[in-house]
RNA sequence: GCCGGCUUAGCACAGUUGGUAGUGCGCCUGAUUUGUAAUCAGGGGGUCGGGGGUUCGAGUCCCUCAGCCGGCACCA
């Protein structure tokens, strides 16, 4: 006699065990139509699923997350029975729901092609189109084993056989194909409406590199069409502001075949980087940073001793000198921060001591992973490394996280996320040291009233660290800044402070930086902005335009003037029409268009046009000049338009 | 590094079953002196990513190397 309590609290009550799908069409046929799965006391389970006793149930449709998710998980069971049906011989593997889609992974004798691709989603569409009923059944491990192994499915096997003792081993068809799985399911295929495969990958089995590559097919499904082309209108937005295609356009910078992961700075992403610079130089300079430099190539016999060419090693470029010695370009500036440190005899008075270096450091980067700015082999670190005692620790993370987070408002980035990564497999320091440092990571971000996730084994091979992910403009993440606790460096590389009991300690220190990668964050700026950068990072603020070569003088003078006063700005006075001007640099995303015809320089005035197309009218040239001065130094907190 | 795809003029792209390269924009020259997202006309420009091979003949087919793109693995 179950009695099945719904959302609205309503109750109904039933003779026998009944299942989902009859209660969802005791309420409506409507609801019955929509039903793809049901919520039982909270658990998940597939429409067909019988309740025999009391309980209360939610009705899942496309309209919630988790029919979404079922969706994109039942399409990707479309997708594996489409390619058994064409490709007999592949194996399945797994297929999980990813964010905005699925994929599947398959074993198979040769690489899927495009052409493959169609064929597969074509059969898909028949196969969604038959509305074939989705069944489930359960059976015992041994069974299931035998089952897949003698359908020739041994990954599946393989996975069933770690599946842990006592869980539930169910299997889903359709049509002539079974697949195992935890469910639940749509009830039938012709749920699945909006569906497309969008790409073939490589893949590991399991993650990892020692195994087998697999044929990855990656999907995307929706609730229905019109999802889906907002879906794919969305990726071809993205496309737009790819900081690969900006930087070609804005003249920014470039890669080319010789130089892989290093990049050809251009005058306007010069500018741009050096105004990054600029800007936290000012800022660690207040917070009590003193910026330093140290060599970029120095023998490897340093990072022998450091511990980097033993850890580090793999990612390091070597150097061999006519004088027979090994050279490493620096990954890293830690150790010539602590070279610096060691010269001259430091007393606990002096710390925190706290040294910054706009630091170019390489790595050799794997080739498959180069991209763009994002990830590049020779890059700019705003690197720094603060020298104190044990107990500072706590005092100086406060600080310095503090700064950062100040830093990361000044951009636009609101949203940072934490991680903190310990010890990783390969580290250099005993356990008890590693434990000293993580807890007292942990106090000092407790301190610092933070929130994080933990990353466990992804720390630094000398300590554990914070790490601050920014979210850009259209939710992707980016590790930028870094925190870390290194109880280890310093005394592999011998330096030390004289405490007040006249004994000699060594120093704890702390790694940061904030922008990380200037050349990455330069590419996640660009993205975030979609090219439209804010007016004080903007290489070129304003352009100036005359109509007709009368006005050229006049151009040439206002532009002197404004760019006296520290703006860049330049000119625009070729033989073309105003129009095919201001099309240009409103293509080329410059903030503002100050335009000067006969009235303007009759007037000592300019029309200002910002590259939104927005019209502001004639400003005298002074008002112009002490407005643009403004949103620089308010870093676009106050606007010349408002 | 691994799997797949791609590489033709500065940029975006065409190039049919192998028969000695095209279009648009940009660029250059000239005309035009123009009021807020493309003025008109003419002109120049490519060892088809590098190397090797098959062929009477290769941008098109094969091998190889590199770079790039999408994933995987790895990471700021």
């Amino acid at each position: 006699m179950p009695v099945i309590t719904l959302p609205d609290g309503s109750q109904r009550s039933y003779s026998e065990p009944v299942t989902v799908e009859k209660v969802a069409a005791d309420i409506g046929p409507g609801l019955a139509r929509a039903a793809l799965a049901g919520k039982v006391d909270d658990r998940l389970v597939d429409t067909s699923y019988v309740i025999d006793r009391d309980a209360s149930l939610a009705i899942v449709t496309d309209k919630d997350p988790q029919g979404l998710e079922i969706i994109r998980h039942s399409t990707a069971h479309l997708l594996a029975h489409a390619v058994k049906q064409l490709y007999p011989d592949a194996q399945v593997t797994i297929g999980p729901v990813i964010e905005d889609g699925f994929y599947y992974d398959f074993s198979y004798s040769r690489p899927f092609t495009p052409e493959d691709l169609e064929k597969i989603e074509a059969r898909m569409r028949e196969l969604a189109k038959a509305d074939h009923k989705v069944h489930r059944r359960e059976m015992p491990r041994e069974e299931a084993v035998e089952f897949f192994k003698n359908q020739g499915e041994h990954y599946k096997a393989e996975i069933i056989a770690s599946i842990p003792d006592g869980e539930t081993i169910s299997l889903y068809g359709q049509d002539d194909w079974v697949d195992l799985c935890r469910g639940p399911h749509v009830p039938s295929t012709g749920k699945l409406r909006a569906f497309k495969l969008m790409k073939i990958a490589g893949a590991y089995w399991r993650g990892d590199s020692r195994n087998e590559m697999l044929q990855r097919i990656y999907g995307t499904a929706w609730p229905d069409e019109k999802s889906l082309k907002a879906y794919l209108t969305r990726l071809e937005e993205a496309e737009k502001r790819d900081h690969r295609r900006i930087g070609r356009e804005q003249d920014l910078f470039h890669f080319q075949e010789e130089a892989p992961g290093a990049v050809f700075w251009h005058p306007k992403g010069w500018t741009l980087f050096q105004t990054l610079i600029a800007y936290m130089r000012e800022k660690q300079r207040a917070a009590g940073y003193q910026e330093v430099n140290a060599p970029e190539i120095m023998d490897a016999e340093l990072w022998q001793l450091s511990g980097h060419l033993e850890k580090f090693g793999e990612n390091m470029f070597l150097t061999q000198t006519p004088d027979e010695r090994t050279y490493a370009i620096k990954p890293m500036n830690c150790p010539g921060h602590i070279e610096i440190f060691k010269q001259g005899l430091r007393s606990y008075r002096d710390l925190p001591l706290r040294y910054c270096e706009f630091g170019k450091v390489h790595r050799y980067e794997p080739s498959g992973a180069l991209h763009g700015l994002m990830r590049v082999r020779a890059f700019t670190q705003d690197d720094a490394h603060v020298f104190i005692t044990e107990d500072q620790i706590t005092e100086e993370t406060v600080r310095g996280i503090e700064l950062l987070m100040s830093i990361y408002r000044d951009f636009g980035f609101d949203d940072v996320l934490v991680k903190f990564s310990d010890r990783p497999e390969k580290r250099v320091g005993s356990d008890e040291i590693w434990d000293r440092a993580e807890a007292a990571l942990e106090e000092a971000a407790r301190a610092a009233g933070i929130e994080y996730i933990v990353n466990r084994g992804e720390g630094a091979f000398y300590g554990p660290k914070l790490e601050f992910v920014l979210k850009d403009a259209i939710g992707r993440e980016w590790q930028c800044g870094t925190w870390q606790v290194d109880l280890n460096l310093p005394g592999r590389l011998g330096a030390h402070y004289i405490d007040a009991q006249s004994e000699k300690r060594t120093p704890v220190m702390l790694h940061r930086a904030i922008f990380g990668s200037l050349e990455r964050f330069i590419g996640i700026l660009i993205e975030h902005h979609a090219g439209r950068l804010p007016t004080w990072l903007a290489p070129v603020q304003a352009v100036v335009l005359n109509i007709t070569d009368k006005q050229a003088d006049y151009v040439r003078q206002v532009t002197q003037t404004l760019q006296n006063q520290g703006l860049r700005v330049s000119s625009d006075l070729r033989n073309e029409k105003v129009g095919f001007k201001i099309r240009e640099h409103t293509l080329q995303r410059v903030p503002y268009l100050l335009v000067a015809g006969d009235r303007e320089a009759g007037s000592n005035s300019l029309a200002v046009r910002t590259r939104d197309g927005k019209d502001l009218g004639a400003i005298p040239v002074e008002t112009v000049a002490a407005k643009l001065a403004e949103e620089v130094a308010s870093r676009g907190r106050t606007r010349m338009e408002v």
